[in-house]
DNA sequence: TATCCGGGGTTTTTT
DNA sequence: ACCCCGGATA
């Protein structure tokens, strides 16, 4: 390897090696090189790959770095880095030490829907009101908790979970989370925050384990840093001891993910949990012109939680950003694809270089029929990922419980699928039979007389033939490989037959899915082969697959495709032209934007969005967007009137002029420009809600505010803008429905 | 037990 | 516009 290939700041940064190191490394400042350099540096230094330990945020980026130090040094070192996400790193350690957690080495690890499942049978079977304990909102809450490293012994105990119970209503939460608890281990399964809380129990109460890896992992560096949530930061933490040979790499103006428990006091406060830390600031950005740059500097500034640096570019300065307002989201897809086209025929700019960035997912639709329209390629990120199909996730079910009897979420999956008229009713009776005898309901499945199962003598037939092929399936897969035990599961469990069966297209793509799988399957093995393992069983492979995620599919394709995806996917890439599309108030920001922390996100994350451009970068809002069935006006980011202007070049389209007194941008008069549009909450209803309810202000020529009440698709009442200040609206009969609606004073624009 | 129909609720981002 | 659920029906 060669140092000089690094600027100075950089080179020092890579060169430290013992002690504690925060590199503040700004957008497109060699961030990923420095890491890569540096665990290069130390291999080079003599340090055995395996005792260092590198935590990435994606098993992508682990599989990237790796290939780069590669390129560095001798390749052969490289495989034996512990290198992977913190959920894969620590799966692997727990299935070590899983006994001493009260798990066997085969634990099943719940993806998010499974959790929710089981989630939702025990609301439904505490009797819970369903329409309050959502299994999204209560998972949200214990994966929080346990972020925090709190068990459900302690839930109850903790004063600001008391609270938001009280405010959800979900009173229960404690004997929910307990119970939840109690049926995964019984499962002998883990959901993914387990993972982490489970390596710091283990490395909190094991005195041996955790003298082990501290052993073990000589040095450890930490990507993403910004992004770590509190389990994260203990664990590197306990980790790193005595010696604390720790270094973090972040920005803490991209941390994203804070609804996923993440912390960014973490890299705020690095230096106060190691005081006598190095630290580093890469403050060259070489990836974007300095219009971008300056761009996304002057947003960021407004952020008031954040370490000081400055961004800069040596870059030309190139293009200003365009700002383009379009009437309706429909036009905004259109015009958004006609400028890609542009910049594809005049520009020479390859497809795969531009990409399309919103804050959700659903925004995706409008892109994806016009490009399909104009026959552009064109890839979508996100959505339903490869192995979240209900076929893939079917197959897959069918492994986990022949590798895991006790996993039940799997087996209530696949047990009546395909069909073996095997209905609720047996299933409860299967779940009381297990709980009562404590077994596995597979157990009782096998031997449902000898349980005394009260069910007729051809669902008898049907448990038992289910329990024997299992118990087939489970003895084979520790004599064959995962490829040919997939091939032989997918034939006898009749899931691929039902496919082929189905001759609509779906089926036939379930089919086709299920062949790609066993395709997936046959190239982990080939990898692992390669790599001088000459038997991979199953168990190998399903350790893997739970934690995949879509970000980690499709590896480079070779093909010429517009990407499609949202911002947080984008974090870490880079594109030569970025469109980011949507800019509006309650969608960039988000309409669950609360506190002055959640726009501060809001802000980081557009900042993301930016910095990924390269050479041209758009901006673009609609006044009016299709959202949830109807059309609602919009209005633009508050985000657009923070940005320095001299970076921006306006559109065709008339654009909101410079900010008049601190407000909002203003319009051209003509014609008439919704403003502020209010959606109405109910207060009391009878009957139920309604949804669609709203309330805009209309700025009109004359300078007079009207404001309008929308109901149901029809302007309901006008006010002027002397009778809004906090009346209620009742409205007897809206459609079949009775509702009452408050409406608290808008703001003058 | 499976399937069809209608109504109600729903929407952020994801390792 | 879509999904999910519950209830009714086959």
């Amino acid at each position: 390897m060669n140092l000089e290939e690094l600027n100075e700041v950089q080179r020092e940064a890579v060169t430290h090696i013992d002690g504690p190191q925060l590199v503040i490394a700004g957008a497109g400042s060699g961030k990923t090189r420095v890491l890569t350099y540096k665990i290069a540096y130390l291999l080079e230094q003599g340090v055995e790959p395996n005792r260092i330990l590198a935590l990435t945020f994606t098993n992508k980026a682990a599989r990237e770095m790796k290939e780069r130090i590669a390129r560095l040094v001798n390749a052969d070192k490289t495989r034996y880095l512990w290198m992977g996400t913190f959920h894969s790193i620590c799966a692997r350690i727990l299935r070590q030490e899983a006994q001493s957690l009260g798990l066997t080495r085969d634990f099943s690890i719940y993806d998010t829907a499974d959790s929710k499942s089981l989630l939702h049978r025990i609301v439904k079977d505490k009797g819970l009101d369903e329409k309050i304990y959502k299994p999204g909102l209560v998972l949200n809450k214990i994966s929080m908790a346990k972020n925090r490293l709190c068990g459900p012994e302690n839930y109850g105990l903790i004063k600001a979970y008391g609270d938001q119970d009280k405010y959800d209503r979900t009173y229960e939460m404690p004997a929910v989370y307990q119970s939840y608890q109690r049926q995964l281990r019984e499962a002998n399964a883990v959901d993914f925050d387990d993972l982490l809380m489970l390596m710091c129990q283990l490395l909190q109460n094991n005195a041996a384990a955790r003298l082990y890896y501290q052993s073990v992992f000589q040095y450890i560096l930490v990507d993403e840093y910004q992004d770590t949530n509190y389990a994260q930061y203990l664990i590197v933490k306990l980790l790193a001891e005595p010696e604390n040979n720790v270094t973090v790499v972040g920005d803490d103006a991209q941390s994203i993910y804070s609804f996923r428990g993440a912390d960014i006091t973490n890299i705020l406060s690095f230096q106060q949990t190691y005081p006598h830390a190095r630290v580093d600031k890469l403050e060259q950005n070489y990836r974007s012109t300095q219009n971008i740059v300056n761009l996304a500097n002057s947003l960021i500034e407004h952020n008031k939680h954040q370490l000081r640096k400055s961004v800069f570019s040596n870059n030309d300065r190139g293009d200003k950003v365009s700002l383009l307002p379009y009437p309706s989201d429909r036009e905004e897809a259109q015009e958004v694809i006609n400028l890609i086209t542009r910049e594809h025929a005049m520009n020479g700019t390859g497809y795969n270089e531009v990409a399309v960035l919103y804050r959700t997912n659903a925004q995706s639709r409008a892109f994806e029929g016009e490009l399909r329209k104009m026959g552009i390629p064109y890839r979508i990120y996100g959505g339903m990922s490869f192995y979240q199909r209900k076929e893939i996730k079917d197959a897959i079910c069918y492994f986990r419980l022949a590798a895991n009897p006790r996993d039940n979420e799997a087996l209530l999956r696949i047990i009546n699928f395909p069909t073996r008229h095997i209905g609720d009713t047996t299933l409860r009776k299967l779940s009381e039979a297990a709980q009562a005898h404590n077994t596995t309901m597979l157990e009782v499945a096998s031997n449902p007389k000898g349980y005394d199962l009260s069910v007729t003598s051809g669902t008898q037939q049907s448990l038992t033939e289910f329990a024997s092929m299992m118990m087939d399936l489970s003895e084979m897969m520790d004599t064959t490989d995962a490829y040919t035990f997939a091939q032989h599961a997918i034939q006898r469990s009749g899931i691929l037959r039902e496919a082929k069966a189905d001759l609509t297209p779906e089926g036939q793509d379930r089919a086709e899915n299920l062949e790609e799988l066993l395709t997936a399957i046959h190239e982990f093995v080939d990898q692992r082969t390669q790599m001088g393992i000459d038997f991979t069983p199953m168990h190998d492979f399903l350790g893997e697959v739970a934690l995949l995620t879509d970000q980690d599919e499709h590896t480079d394709d070779p093909t010429q495709r517009v990407t499609l995806m949202t911002v947080h996917a984008a974090k870490g890439l880079e594109f030569k032209v970025v469109f980011i599309v949507g800019l509006e108030e309650d969608l960039f920001p988000s309409q669950y934007c609360v506190r002055a922390e959640d726009i501060e996100e809001e802000r980081r994350l557009l900042y993301v969005a930016i910095t990924r451009a390269m050479n041209r970068c758009y901006l673009s809002f609609a006044r009016q967007r299709f959202r949830n069935g109807t059309f609602n006006f919009t209005n633009p980011s508050r985000f657009l009137r923070e940005l320095d202007r001299e970076c921006l070049r306006q559109g065709e389209r008339p654009l909101p002029t410079s900010p008049q007194r601190g407000g909002v941008p203003t319009y051209p008069a003509s014609p008439e420009y919704p403003t502020r549009p209010r959606v109405l909450r109910p207060v009391q209803s009878a009957g139920s809600t309604m949804h669609n309810a709203q309330v805009t202000s209309t700025w009109t020529p004359g300078d007079r505010v009207f404001h309008k009440v929308f109901g149901a698709g029809e302007v309901l009442q006008t006010y002027n803008e002397n009778e809004v200040d906090k009346i209620d609206i009742q409205f007897d009969k809206v459609g079949k429905k009775t509702l009452m609606l408050t409406y608290a004073k808008l703001e003058r624009l």
